[in-house]
DNA sequence: CTGAAAGCGCTTACAG
DNA sequence: CTGAAAGCGCTTACAG
């Protein structure tokens, strides 16, 4: 059974195409019979718009393309929820992609939305990701494009993110407050800008409060699918290579449970002995024992936030408006648990 | 910057949108000069074909639809990956949609699916649908349509899943082997067909060992955002309820670990009091602790496994050949680890 | 109030 | 080897 066309309804009424398609959208200069009777046949028939052809036809495809670097991951998943939700709202669809953290396959995805004639575009940058002219072409398109929290700041367009160096230095404050003396940072890859910035945020809450930033104190990890081994790993290793240190900042929570195991099997008391914030606030991190200290990450908000943003662009433009570019901050705060509350 | 067209080609190229559109597919009955010519200007205008047009021209999406019921869930984000990944390699786009679960957004989901003409759909069902004309509206309309993990097995199109009755039947048998005499059974919510599976696998297995089956024995959960919480609420009630139990299986990792926290902070020792099963293999499960014995439910497997079917049952309609429908049924495994290992 | 016409951007069977 | 024509399924400005 083929979907009913608009060509069928105007046969079997004995009416032209174009009085129907009138009829079905309710254009006040159409008989009130015969929008009866169109709309009548139309619902027996089951008939849909075939949104191909609505949309060459007008030149919008009501659809927008997202592209995150990886879909199994707590904070992304989240994200992706808010951007889904929210567009459904606005009857927009979203056709998903994964950049697997590689810039090739960005590019490339960008390439297909593009072939696909999405009204915007959705993005996190791969980690990989490191020169931006695939982007800038997207802007010269005038394709409006959104980015989000892995974000290129030297591309002109709008952005939503986090202060990760304002939360990095509140979480690292956090640690000096309760008295640690020698903090270590695991920090992310080199390249993205969130973990450069955390970094920053370490490193200036240090230099703020008088203490030595000491280079051998902060360990980097992928963080890719062996976070949690990675935590445990450089854990250990900060054990070997320092008997001293009395807190860490660690760039994402599942680093943190990571190293939190390691130290448990190693019979380190947390926070006794080690203080420990993470970052992202996972929901596994309020259930664990003990339960991390960490900084919520708004990630159904960044992506509520984002799709807005892009919606109001798309309108925009569709009204040959000039777009008005923002840089959207979102709120984090310091979640205090277990993991940094000393028992004395 | 308009994205060019095929007419603007033909014009600077003074050739006709045939000709040019014939060179860029490089139909044999077009001379190697105009090739070249065509290709090159292409290349310089960055021209790519208007997916819309073509569709619309051929009659397919190069698009499918996704559904399911939680993309902030380790499971569905991991078959979701199965499934973008797999899709990639074959040329489609993927739209997906998240029904929350419930039987309303999943029916007027299906519909904007089928109105945005997705060449097929795949689908795991909300815990909410019990009814399933949707769905068989989608088959009357030789839709390829593939379900996966939550099912319904009444409707007429091919199905990919594990033998849940027979995992949760391994999963109890282990618990018996190991001596358990007396097994709870966390259980989900009471529609899916998944939990109703595990239910009676759990049942069988009591009963052919000659072991008695108690309904008091079983506790229902949700498992929606909740999960951990009523793991921790169930097994709490549980220990109010029975003194003697000795073994639990329960439903899914989430809510075991759940429990687990809940045993921890009342003493309860895992194994030696109480010794537990989960299902999924969530990749937490093997980091806790005590690790977590759990069976393992392949999700990226699931969802390329899927996409593979309906990419074949898409090409079989295309070809006018008769599709094939298939029940595949995926390998799981018992993992055994730390909570059903006796230290004695 | 109704319908013929043009057009969105392609593809392909057909004629030359 | 090239191009005119028809058509995919719609929408909308225009004529009547």
């Amino acid at each position: 059974m083929k979907p009913a066309t608009l060509k069928e309804i105007a046969q079997k009424l004995n009416i032209s195409v174009s009085t129907a398609s009138k009829a079905l959208k309710d254009y006040p200069d159409v008989s009130k019979k015969t929008k009866a009777l169109v709309h009548e046949l139309a619902k027996t028939l089951n008939y849909k718009p075939n949104s191909l052809a609505v949309n060459l036809r007008n030149k919008e495809t009501k659809t927008i393309g997202l592209i995150v670097p990886e879909v199994v991951h707590h904070f992304f998943s989240s994200v992706i929820k808010g951007i889904i939700s929210q567009a459904e709202k606005k009857g927009y669809l979203v056709i998903i992609l994964q950049s697997n953290e590689s810039y090739k396959l960005e590019k490339k995805q960008l390439n297909l939305l593009m072939q696909q004639r999405v009204d915007g575009i959705l993005i996190s940058l791969a980690n990989g990701t490191a020169d931006f002219m695939h982007l800038n072409e997207i802007v010269a398109q005038d394709k409006p494009l959104v980015m989000f929290d892995k974000i290129a700041k030297l591309v002109r367009c709008s952005k939503v993110i986090i202060d990760d160096r304002k939360a990095a230095y509140d979480a690292t404050q956090h640690l000096i407050d309760i008295g640690c003396k020698k903090i270590a940072h695991f920090r992310g890859a080199l390249l993205p800008q969130n973990s450069i910035d955390r970094f920053l945020g370490y490193k200036k809450a240090l230099l703020d409060n008088q203490m030595d930033y000491d280079p051998s104190l902060v360990y980097i990890c992928e963080c890719g699918d062996k976070s949690f081994e990675e935590g445990k790993t450089n854990a250990l290793q900060l054990l070997e290579d320092h008997t001293d240190v009395d807190g860490i900042f660690i760039n994402t929570d599942l680093v943190a449970i990571g190293a939190l195991t390691a130290f448990q099997e190693k019979g380190i008391q947390v926070p006794n002995d080690i203080a420990v914030v993470g970052f992202s606030n996972w929901f596994m991190s309020s259930v664990i024992s003990p339960s991390l200290t960490t900084i919520n990450q708004p990630g159904f908000l960044m992506g509520k936030t984002a799709f807005k943003q892009l919606y109001k662009e798309i309108k925009s433009k569709k009204k040959n408006k000039p777009i008005a570019l923002k840089e959207i901050i979102l709120q984090t705060d310091l979640i205090q648990r277990a993991s940094t509350t000393l028992s004395s």
